[in-house]
DNA sequence: ACGCTCTAACTACAAGCGTAGTAGCTCTAC
DNA sequence: GTAGAGCTACTACGCTTGTAGTTAGAGCGT
């Protein structure tokens, strides 16, 4: 798996309305742009702005027949994950605990939430089978940090 | 209290730097910066960053007498706070829980940090004097979310 | 066949950013 | 009193980013 690349803010963005649709035309992500109220992008900037993300190798083009189909080439989660790794080492220092912290002083948690997060941890889930995935490797991070 | 202005990355080093150091004058802000290993920039290259950071009003300067000593204008926790909510709502569409999730699955944070951070917020942590401070009308932000 | 419309490729371009050079002032050490 | 060091103010400049215009082909409606 290769690494997701870096996305600026409007590739970003063009990529939630990708990760949306799961597969689209440039049309089709304009509309879904305009839809979450990101204002009216030109065609033409929805399109410069997919090809960089086609060049980056963040999405896939699927040229066979026009208008050509684009498609998140990362799971939505898996950069995510990055990004908020790269957030958590910027800005919090890789403190996970200041960064929870500072979102129940913000109220953007609740501690019966917090709560839940817990129990949702501690019992395995039981898994739905349809997510099985070869989940060996999980790269440890904890304390590997100021390294 | 005004809001603090954005900051953009090389801005927001510097910014870490005088946090740590309080005051300081442009020397001993690029002093610190090697320090932490962000490589060697020009002193003007610093001078030009908290002159920037000053413009912004994320810095105060006393001018007093050369060299100029610089202060941060806010708090270095209110700035993590403000940065930690944009990027909640910018990547995890403002859902802590998932964000928090993600932590746990990436193993920034344990289980048992989870419950050290519950276990602090449900003992009130007889707050130390010093810190008192006006608390009244800190907003409430849980659920105003899509607004 | 003709012009419209959809679309792709290429080009444009200003603002923001990171990084730093230069000019010029003011002490201080000879 | 002269040279250098330290410092500030101003200027520079290439790169990235956001946003979009222009050119041109392909298919369609009439």
């Amino acid at each position: 798996m290769t690494r997701a690349p870096e996305l600026t803010p409007a590739e970003f963005n063009v990529m939630k309305a990708l990760w949306h649709l799961d597969r689209a035309t440039v049309a089709e992500v304009r509309a879904e742009l305009v839809r979450r109220g990101g204002g009216e992008p030109a065609y033409t900037t929805v399109m410069t702005l997919l090809g960089r993300l086609a060049t980056k190798g963040a999405a896939t083009v699927d040229r066979e027949r026009e208008p050509f189909v684009y498609r998140p080439a990362f799971a939505r989660a898996s950069v995510l994950k990055a990004r908020l790794r790269e957030f958590l080492d910027d800005v919090f220092d890789g403190e996970a605990q200041a960064m929870v912290l500072g979102l129940v002083e913000d109220e953007s948690l609740t501690l019966d939430e917090l709560r839940d997060i817990e129990r949702r941890i501690e019992e395995p889930v039981a898994r739905d089978p349809r997510d099985a995935r070869d989940d060996a490797g999980r790269g440890r991070r904890k304390k590997e940090r100021r390294a």
